[in-house]
This record gives structure tokens, sequence and C-alpha cells, in this order.
DNA sequence: TATGCATGCGCAAACGTTTGCGCATCACCA
DNA sequence: TGGTGATGCGCAAACGTTTGCGCATGCATA
């Protein structure tokens, strides 16, 4: 299965079997019959270019990697979707990692991907780390960084739109009537975390409404968080009417917390969130959010490396935006006058 | 960056240098003095191994191949994710492929892992046939096939215990008093689709229900035809009390079609499924379910494939099962006797 | 002074390609 | 007959490793 196999039942050289399995036979002027007589021998014994020997001659892997914190989140899978896809369109394949939420992991996994020669990489840092990247970019490395990225440095970044989603989703929540209002925010130092609490409470403030720092809890993009930042904040701040969910994970948790402290959504409490989930209309309650465009984020970022990788220059702006699209569905309602008291459940 | 650079810098040859990155100082009686001397030198100028080298001189790339249906589907986004992690943690990257449910493109995508040179693959396949991972398998490739499987041929499968699913969930909607009962399955041919058929209709048949060919419908796992399926029944088949859908997205489909023929669930409907969704227990109607244990799944497969590679014999049932659990949620209700009549909606 | 045996390391082939350069062969023209 | 230009193909190096074999050197033993 080798080319000086071919080239032995060709009666030919290597040289000429392989310029003639390149396609490169006209411009080197081999002869038809001697062209037929290759291709015949390949087809004969099946003969495959060994991708590890080709890539170890001319420095090109044709390999992309691709690094998520949980690849079993549809989030991340989907944006995985995309990459796989356009990678395959484009002759290349994709080296999947997990980094399971750890900046170490993620760190080690970069570099075992760089050892592995990939052409380019597209990865959702886990933390707030960011020098791994940069250093890969400086040494050459085409890379994207899509959904969480970084408020500064150089890394070319696709997201969301995520202030104004933020705001679109504070504007339902005013005009429903909302003043206390609380946030459970994911991981705070993230680009997408800071930028949704910062242009949330902006626009609560446009409106004269403030939102105390006590009225932002949560540590991380998890349904763990959430439910243990909304239980808290519940019990401690009950005049409290309505929530805004960084995340669905988030949601999930505050329904969760929501249910354990007696409050109906939406008639005792009011969530919106960002990311919807994938069949959201069938949740109960059905959650008003903003809905990122996953499937764009990762296609785009997709591209972007590949044109990159193709040597483009880099696009002007770092940061590239997604919009989101906000959807109204249920789980807001004007806020019960005057505020409910939580209802404590005592632990026997 | 390569072994040279290091050899140089420490004064010594190539294959010194090489053996003592490997480790093997002692086995070839280097000295301390050189050891220390090659290290140092790696270090200084951040040596790593090409691992596209070393593949190609060793045959072995350490690389594992996977393709699944959907990544975007979190059941498949599951089992990829302890696939890559239990490949990581045996120093082993995963290659993904995405083969968009169509059997050609698996070929495909399969010819071209193996293109790279993987030493295992696990696949999900998207189709009926099995030759391309019978040769492949044949050719040496140790392949194990996760989830759908194939009733026939010598393809090592790990999948759940349809039956054992099929015959709880019979008996879930026997029990509430059903007897006309209507089948949404996914693709016929494949193992998962037919083992669970067949189970649910000798469960009723074992209650004296009858299961008429008519009442079985659908020929995807899909929420396409899911909803196409259930309306078709549904309106030809107005009797029918009670759904059994075989997958989370026909569930999700039927939802859709008895909504749009103002069947309301379970009043109106019954509803069982298999495979959970994320956040079932958030749906409305909480589904009765057959619940997969999709990390099992994967994990199984993963440990069965890296077991194989490190040259661990077949195990000796072809078949490998996981057990699935039942979970009794809100979508079963007694039927409404006498059974409504579909409203059918008129297009204007 | 030979012989033997550790000790410490290097030579070079091999893995399967790609590719720059050059060498035959032949027809044709002067 | 000698020169010229196509035409058709092969040699061998290179990519970065790993590894079987063998070669020095030094020291103790006979």
């Amino acid at each position: 299965m080798t080319l000086k196999r071919v080239a032995e039942l060709a009666g030919v050289s290597i040289a000429t079997a392989s310029r003639v399995l390149a396609g490169k036979g006209d411009a080197h002027r081999i002869s038809t019959a001697t062209v037929t007589a290759v291709k015949k021998a390949a087809e004969r014994i099946g003969f495959r270019h060994s991708h590890l020997a080709r890539s170890l001659k001319s420095g090109q892997s044709a390999l992309l990697g691709m690094v998520v914190p949980d690849i079993a989140n549809p989030f991340f899978a989907a944006i995985a979707r995309e990459v796989a896809l356009a990678a395959e369109a484009k002759g290349y394949s994709v080296l999947l990692a997990d980094s399971r939420e750890d900046d170490v992991t993620e760190q080690r996994l970069v570099q075992q991907l760089r050892d592995r020669h990939i052409e380019g990489l597209v990865v959702c840092p886990a933390g707030l780390t960011q020098d791994h990247l940069a250093a890969a970019q400086d040494a050459g490395l085409p890379l994207v960084v899509v959904d969480r990225g970084f408020a500064s440095g150089g890394l070319l970044t696709v997201t969301s739109d995520h202030a104004q989603g933020a705001r679109a989703l504070a504007a339902i929540l005013l005009k429903a009537g909302h003043r206390q209002i609380g946030v459970l925010q994911g991981r705070p130092g993230t680009l997408a975390n800071d930028e949704r609490v910062a242009a949330f409470k902006a626009a609560l403030g446009d409106a004269g409404v403030r939102l105390p720092a006590s009225h932002v809890r949560g540590d991380a993009f998890s349904e763990a968080s959430g439910q243990a930042a909304a239980s808290a904040l519940l019990t401690s701040q009950p005049a409290i009417t309505a929530l805004f969910a960084l995340s669905n994970q988030i949601a999930l948790g505050a329904l969760r917390a929501a249910a354990g402290l007696g409050r109906v959504v939406p008639r005792d409490l009011s969530l919106v969130t960002f990311d919807d989930l994938p069949h959201a209309d069938f949740l109960n309650p059905p959650l008003t959010t903003a809905c990122q465009d996953v499937p764009t984020l990762g296609k785009h970022a997709a591209e972007l490396l590949l044109a990159r990788i193709a040597g483009a220059a880099r696009p002007r702006t770092r940061l590239q935006r997604v919009p989101v699209t906000v959807i109204e569905r249920a789980s807001v309602a004007p806020p019960l006058s005057p505020p409910v008291t939580a209802t404590r459940k005592a632990r026997p």
C-alpha cells in the first residue's frame, strides 16, 4: 500500500508514481500510457496516500484543532458541528478536545494539539487566562476564539452581541413593571458575563432603576451556580420580582430554586435568560430569552479560521459580533404588588 | 525545534538526544552528564517531539476516529465527550467527523480517517450499510459501533437494552388502560428501531393487545418524521389514545403534531418515549421515558476500543447491552372513554 | 602484553512522501 | 553529422524521528 509498491507494479520510479497520483502528470510531461499504468496499479492494490508522510514532508497537516469546555453542552456541540462541517468541506480534519471547563487542562490540550501540527485552532476558553493562546498565536498559529472571549488582548474573537441582548431583556422586564431585579451571573471576568451584566445594568440605569451589587450573584455558567445564586438571592432579597439568568443552564438552576422556594414563574417571579434551549417552547414555563445564533457563531469562526490559514489578512475588528434574537415567551409577567414574601421552607 | 538542534546544542548525536528524551537514558547507559546536557538543551529551545515524524516511524498515530450522525445532537455529543475523555487519559487524540446522517458521507469520512492512520474507530452508523465498517475491521482496524448497530454481522457493538425499555413502556401504557396504541418509529432496519418496535409489539401481544402495521409510522429518528408520522397516524386512526415515540426528537415532533390537532397531552393523548432530554422534567408535559445511560454507553465503547487497541481479545458477546432507566412522569394518563375524535383542522 | 568486559555513545537505515535537478532518447533541421 | 529542442522519466535529498548494530575507550584480569 505504499507508493513504492505502486511504482514497482507500474514499472516506474516512485517519483513518477507520486507525480501521476498527485495529478501532476501533464505538468511533468508524463506519457498517457505511463499515467494510466500508474493509476491502474494504484487502483489494483487500493493505494491510499499516507497522510502522515505527506504531512511530514510538506509541513501541512490539514488538521484543525478545536477545544471546548464541554462538548456535551449543546451550545458547544453546535459550534463543533459547524467547525467540523466547514473543515471537511475544505479537506481538513478536526481534532476535538474537551477541557472540562478547566484552565490547566485547556493549556495542556492546546499544547497537545500544537504538537500534532494543527494548522489552525478554534477555542472556547474555559478560563480567564489567555497567555497560552497568545503564545500560540505569536508562534504563528492561526487561531480564533468563539463565544467566551477576552476584553483585552489581541485574540481574534467571534462572539454574540451580548450588550444588545442584555439591553433588550432589560427593556422587557422594565416594560412589565419590574423595579427590583436580580442578576444570576456566570463566570465574572469572562467577556460574555461582563458585557451582559454591564449592558443590563446600564439599561436599568437609563430607566432610573438601580442594580445594587448585592443583587448580582453567581460565579459560573452552570446549573448548580444558578440554583445556588437564585436561592441565596431570593432568600436574602425577597422583594426581587424578576431575575436575569445569564445562560440557559443558570436559568434551569433558577427554575429549580424558584420551585424550591415555592415561587411560581412567572406569577411570583419573572425570568429572562440568555441562550436558547433546543426546545424551549415546550419548557414549563417557556422562557423569554436572548437567543444566540450558535450555528452562525460556529460557522463564522470556522470560516474566519480557514481564511486565515489560506493567507487572508486579519479582519480589522478584533471582536466579531453576531446578533442575538430576543424571543418573548411566557416567563415574564407584571410584578405582584405588594411583592410576595418568599415562602421559606423550614427544614425539619 | 528539532531533535537535531537539541543534539547540536548538547554536543551529542541525534540518536543520543532521542534516547534521552525518550527516557531511555539508563537502558542505553547514557552518562548522567549527557542526560542533563540534553535535557537542558531541549528545555532551552522548548523542544517538542513531532508527533508526525514519530508516527511515521513507529506506525502508531495515537489517534482515534469518531464518526457520529450529528454532533449537535446532545445524545451523540455526550458519547463524544466520553470518548474524548477516555482517549485523552490514555494519550490519544480524537478526530471527530460528522456524517450528517448520510451513509455515503459516512463512508467517505471513515476512509478519510483511515487515511490518517487512526488506531481505532468508534462510530454511530448513519445508515443500514455496514460493509465499509466490516472492511475496516477486516483490515485490522479496532472498531466499535455505539448505539445504532446491526442485527447481524460481526461488528462489536455497545447499545442500550432496547427491548427492556420498550417492554417497560408498554407495561406503563397497558396499566393505564390503553388498548389503541400507535408507534412512531425511527429508521426501520436499524437495530435500535427494530428491537424497540419488536419488543413493544411483543409486550402488547402478551397482554392480548394487537399492534397492527398501520399503527406503526415514521421513517427517521427526527423531529420532522415524528411530527409527520404522528399527524398522519392521529388523523387516520383517531381512536388511538397513546403513542410510543422511539426517540426524544420524535417525541417533540409528536408534541407539535398533537398541539396542531388540538389534543392535549396527557388528557387526550398519552405519550411515552425513548431517550431523555437534558431537562425533561421541565418540559411541558414532562415525558415518561426510557432513559438511555448515554455516558455509560460512550464510556463503555471507548474503554472497549482502547482495550482492543492495547491487544485485548474480543469480548465473547458481540452486542454489549447497557440498561435503560424508565422514568415515569406526567405524560401518561388513562384514556378518555369514549375515545375523543381528533379535531381536524380544515385548511382554508 | 594480550584478552575480556563494561561503559558510553554514534552511524545510518528506515518510515512514505514530495520535488529540484538532471539525464537519456528521439525527431528534426541545417 | 552535429546541434537543438522537446519529450519522458529517474536520482536522491529532505521532512523528524527511532533503533539495531557496532565502534571506541578504559580498566581489570590472565
